[in-house]
DNA sequence: TATATTTGCGTAAAATTCACACAAAACAAG
DNA sequence: CTTGTTTTGTGTGAATTTTACGCAAATATA
């Protein structure tokens, strides 16, 4: 099991690792960061070298204070993104005991919602890209599996949260609003009708548009009332779709 | 950390283990099951030595499938409770740096639904004992705040599934399903509305009663409809409440 | 026997969801 | 520049769902 390593228990101890699963939205599509195996000279990635996987990494003991912070951690080695600990949400455990080649390995899944605009500038290019949703390549390991899950927690997490305020650029449009709903829930809406209900919310707020439109062909932009989102929040909204 | 082991590793592993919430019903309150810690002779309970705690261990390595195998085997062997893996649903790993006084413990939290009657006689009461919800003593480690975790992730999963099936006995009254709701909501229902939601959503069957009731006073009892349940399930069902 | 409590049943008002039509604005093509 | 096509914004009536209650029958209790 082990080899020459200088620390011992009594009895056998598993490894265990964060896994991110980092969402964005390009006001388009769904899309998820990923990283390529054993491009970098890296102690532990001697798995499914050359294959896509889910950026991770292993929990290290004396320095981690949390799993989150390991999963802060590896993202911003792996891929160069910085988020924070509150930004991660846990999806699961996965921990069959012949998911990993090397030892045995549980991982702990998380997943972030990130502001694609924001955040492409700081991803490590050599390491880290952006798939569509439509788009994602074979996984290492169990990986599909843990972005299949994820995706799902998401789906279920949206009917109490503001998926939007972490998806969406400061400014958005109704349509743009209304498409990443229905990418994530993999539903069509009523155009007509969705703006009805998320005017009846009140946690939209029209921004005056710098370029002055002339006409409404150009959607109206928005910006999310945090102030209104949160009282509702705190007296148990929940988002119906 | 390690002393005389002989199991080694090249950098340090956290221990992990598998803890349990068992929720039961009584008709009247929700239960959680607790035991007793060191009460017996185990190697690794040398921890918060009689202080009650959830049921739950270590993962053994080279046996346990999954992490909810753990969980199964540790809630057999503490309190000789006997599930299905399918019983447990995950709630989340709690990893704090020093939640645990002698190593690097994390935890994968756990809850199971039980049919009380079905199962107070197979609980080993020399071990284990229900608590009432409102009722619990301090918990070891951090198990206050998993059990706390874990009553809140009941209370959303009761929006998509069914927890009557599997907290109720066979049959019951619809006072007493109402309770049920109530309980784990922490809300009051209209009585009147609440019937009517239930014969809409038609999963109930009316049981003939084998005390022939005189009145109207004794309730009626039901029991669910499990086809009509599934069927509804599949169809992308919601409980609304 | 009288009183209080619990259960069952039904309905009208209020709120929400749903289906749907049309006009203005921009872009594209000729 | 004219015309056709696409996208956006707006409102309303019908259908459905939720909500708020009233009342009588059936026990348990005093």
């Amino acid at each position: 099991m082990a080899t020459k390593g200088q620390y011992t228990y009594a009895y056998p101890h598993p490894a265990v690792t964060a896994d991110c699963v980092v969402f964005g939205y390009d006001g388009k599509e769904i899309k998820v960061l990923l990283i390529k195996r054993g491009k970098e000279k890296e102690a532990d990635t001697t798995a499914y070298v050359g294959q896509w996987a889910l950026p991770g990494g292993f929990l290290e003991v004396d320095r981690d204070k949390t799993i989150a912070h390991t999963a802060a951690r590896e993202l911003k080695e792996e891929t160069g993104l910085k988020l924070s600990i509150k930004d991660f949400k846990e999806v699961g455990t996965f921990s069959d005991i012949n998911r990993d080649p090397r030892e045995r390995v549980i991982t702990v899944a998380h997943y972030a919602l990130v502001k694609l605009a924001n955040v492409e500038a700081s991803t490590d290019a050599e390491k880290a890209e952006w798939f569509s949703w439509n788009d994602i390549p074979h996984l290492a390991f169990d990986h599909d599996k843990i972005l299949r899950v994820a995706f799902s927690r998401l789906k279920q997490d949206i009917h109490f949260e503001p998926v939007g305020f972490d998806l969406l650029p400061e400014t958005f449009t109704l349509p743009q609003l209304q498409n990443l709903y229905e990418s994530i829930l993999e539903v069509k809406f009523d155009r007509r009708n969705f703006a009805n209900k998320m005017k009846h919310y009140a946690i939209l707020s029209e921004v005056e548009d710098d370029t002055p439109r002339h006409g409404t062909r150009t959607p109206v932009k928005y910006r999310f009332d945090k102030d209104n989102y949160d009282r509702l929040k705190r007296n148990g909204f929940q988002l119906e779709f």
